[in-house]
DNA sequence: CGTTATGTTGATTCAGATCAAGAGCGGTGG
DNA sequence: CCACCGCTCTTGATCTGAATCAACATAACG
């Protein structure tokens, strides 16, 4: 059973910010409507007008841009729990699109109905501010990674993040859900497939993580952390 | 003579948001200092504790994360009118530093100052979310650079953004001050100094570009676009 | 069960790193 | 005014991490 969307949200930003009785209204007084998605479905088209912000319930998805190219740079992956484009509240167009990696259930927050809490509840305002920065800073370790990072410690530095974000949002123990294809991986990480697939195969030889079935178990934390140099002050998660 | 601090503010955050008579006032009613700054010289330290926003009124600086390993990756370049910190206004601890390139003029914006800012004028609220969008985008575009693009793209494609940043700022003309060394560009496009230094070469080499006594001079804006693939509209900057 | 997606493996290539040595060029001080 | 020092830039030779190319092996899947 599914409890009701409001309850998620507000437990969620209570993670974020101290609400008040008023905040905690303020949400519950909105009607949501949860939308599902199959896998690889657009949720924003790069390049449309900005009309809501996706909240995941469950499932996966990813922000990315397309280049004239054809290539892709995958700039965030979203996890249950997120709020996937507080970033283009006031945008009149995106420069980036927001898809599906696997099916998911997405509540769609009208930005007049954001900007609305934010402008009347402080307690709100105060959470999606922090949830904003939390992303830009993600994305600036994104962009460390990218840059500076050998592709073993890109990789492990990747999977370091995702399971920290996934715990921070509810999840438990050293096994987690992990639906990425390689090729995702790869656009993500600026490496192509076929080396992302080398560099996971040597991280499972030395026994430090497994993948199969669509899960992911970490067998070594220590070993993973290591390999990525990964320190996740960036995250500004405070304990649960 | 240099205009009164609190016009610079207004007159710059007047391109992001539309400012009311009572916007402006609580802006000219708060009595800033300038503080000058040498060359190489931190201003906020990473790891260090959020107080303030620095405001560029002249020179440069940029945004960079230090790795364990020695090994630097500079994240955003700031040029005159930028704010250069509005990403942790509500965070406990810097995970990046902000350090002068050249001599600076910077005006330090207590963080209490903007929040009660954000707090009370809308239309400043406004600005500042704006100019924390830009800032997001500018990230994303850098992820993209250093994932997705060859040397010879990413090295045009950070003159273009900060060309047409500079312009969006007031500068005019096709030559701008240009003062970054080899060595930063190289930390900012992750690539080495050596490499940098070739790229720019042969930009040189096409009469693309020249680059003298700190003066970057726009030779062929249209093959300098088009050797970046540069697509300005990440940057949300209407025309002035 | 074929059929299309994804993942594995190996051989080869190449963009960019690394190493090393000069060259220019302010700046400083004798 | 010149000798020297410390940067930054240039140039060339070599090396290497990751890309590319190409099979083949597995899943997943209608």
């Amino acid at each position: 059973m599914i409890a009701d969307v409001a309850d998620v949200l507000i437990k969620r930003l209570s993670q974020f910010s101290v609400l008040s009785e008023r905040d905690r209204f303020a949400i519950a007084k909105v009607s949501f409507t949860v939308r599902e998605v199959e896998a690889d479905q657009d949720i924003v088209r790069q390049g449309g007008r900005p009309l809501f912000c996706p909240f995941i319930l469950e499932g996966f998805a990813c922000r990315f841009k397309l280049l004239p190219d054809g290539q892709r740079q995958i700039i965030a992956f979203h996890v249950a729990g997120d709020f996937s484009d507080l970033a283009s509240l006031l945008v009149d167009r995106l420069d980036y699109g927001i898809m599906t990696v696997t099916a998911a259930k997405i509540v769609a927050l009208p930005y007049p109905v954001i900007l609305d809490w934010m402008a009347t509840q402080p307690g709100l305002a105060r959470a999606f501010w922090s949830i904003g920065q939390l992303g830009m800073a993600q994305l600036g370790e994104w962009v460390v990674s990218t840059g500076r990072r050998t592709a073993q410690q890109r990789t492990a530095h990747l999977l370091c993040e995702l399971v920290e974000r996934m715990r921070h949002a509810g999840v438990t123990g050293d096994t987690v859900s992990f639906p990425f294809t390689q090729a995702e991986l790869a656009d993500a990480l600026g490496l192509t497939p076929v080396h992302v697939g080398r560099m996971l195969l040597s991280l499972k030889a030395e026994r430090t993580i497994d993948i199969s079935n669509g899960l992911l178990s970490i067998l070594n934390w220590r070993e993973l952390k290591q390999a990525a140099s990964f320190d996740p002050s960036y995250l500004h998660l405070r304990p649960r």
